[in-house]
DNA sequence: AAAAACATGTAAGCTGTTACATGATTGG
DNA sequence: CCAATCATGTAACAGCTTACATGTTTTT
């Protein structure tokens, strides 16, 4: 918010520009041939977000001019852009974000290695986990409350909810154990 | 596609007004309270997929002029909406729903019980099984595939996405149980 | 040298979010 | 009777998907 980068797919063309300098097309490539495709990344989402980004000053594109007919423009980050995106990667983990942004913590602690900083990665994951479970407490009590009358799919379809919830926690919990040493 | 339904809200839309008529304020107040909110209805997404919907003649509005000054459109579905409702109920899961689409898998399975068909929800359960497992299957690869160079992070995140799948995996297996007896 | 495939990017249109507008009802 | 809250809907705008456009390299 302080950065102004307002989608996922923004923070996730930042961090990948973390990796090394890409062109929008690198870009492509890299979600067509990898999970990151679940952040999607069609041309006319990657496009518009580097313009984005980089009106806001958070990267930096340099115009490859060695084949002067079929220009590439590669982009990089600029210390601001590190900046906002170190401070994305700490940010806090609150209940709002683990219930309806979950994706986009799980594309957050994939970046967490760009921090180097194990104790930080650990604080994320305790927050995830303890936000985790209280929104399963929560499910649970929804599921109790559904009446009899609602019809078996409906309450077994809110089950696979819980269900993707506890796999999270047991997951958080066993990544803690890894870091824990 | 015959239908011409192009998104989740719009089957979300059809099935509750199969549960009961209802006005685009009513259906909002049920995204609001109840796990359906993931299915997103805000305002401004509820009222043009109701007015998409009647144009399609799949829904069809009354107005209840009871209070003249502050009117009132209660929608129920037509013979086609029921027809189109149904027969999405009916389709076949692919692996791109799956991959692509799980959260609208989840939302027909839930409505499942307006097929009255036992054998066709065990059928879908046996379908979504068959490409979940073999979906975890092409992410182990994936996750064996991945460069010992790839931060800890970057793998561990994968995993999520696989204990997910298996979760979704164990959550079909017990449903099938339940309507095996 | 024509066709296919690769590399790179733009444009139109649909969906959804947020913020607002306006009429009715109820509590102090 | 005024303020707050409920009920109902519209309008502006941002983001994404799909389809296309255009230049370059490789294959046949």
């Amino acid at each position: 918010m302080a950065s102004g980068i307002s989608t996922t797919l923004g923070y996730a063309i930042l961090g990948l520009l973390h990796q090394q300098p890409r062109s929008g097309y690198d870009l492509r490539k890299l979600f067509e041939t990898t999970p990151m495709a679940h952040y999607s990344g069609s041309p006319g989402a990657i496009y518009p977000a580097l313009r984005k980004l980089a009106k806001q000053s958070l990267i930096e594109g340099k115009v490859d001019s060695s084949k002067p007919l079929r220009p590439r423009e590669v982009f990089r980050p600029t210390r601001a852009g590190t900046a906002a995106f170190r401070s994305w990667l700490r940010a806090g983990v609150q209940r709002d974000d683990v219930v309806w942004r979950v994706e986009e913590l799980t594309l957050r602690f994939a970046f967490h290695s760009h921090l180097d900083d194990v104790d930080a990665t650990k604080t994320f994951l305790e927050d995830f986990l303890r936000e985790t479970e209280s929104y399963v407490g929560e499910l649970r009590l929804q599921l109790k409350q559904m009446s009899e009358l609602t019809p078996i799919q409906g309450r077994m379809a809110l089950e696979c909810g819980i269900e993707l919830y506890k796999a999270r926690a047991r997951w958080a919990r066993k990544s803690l154990a890894h870091f824990a040493e």
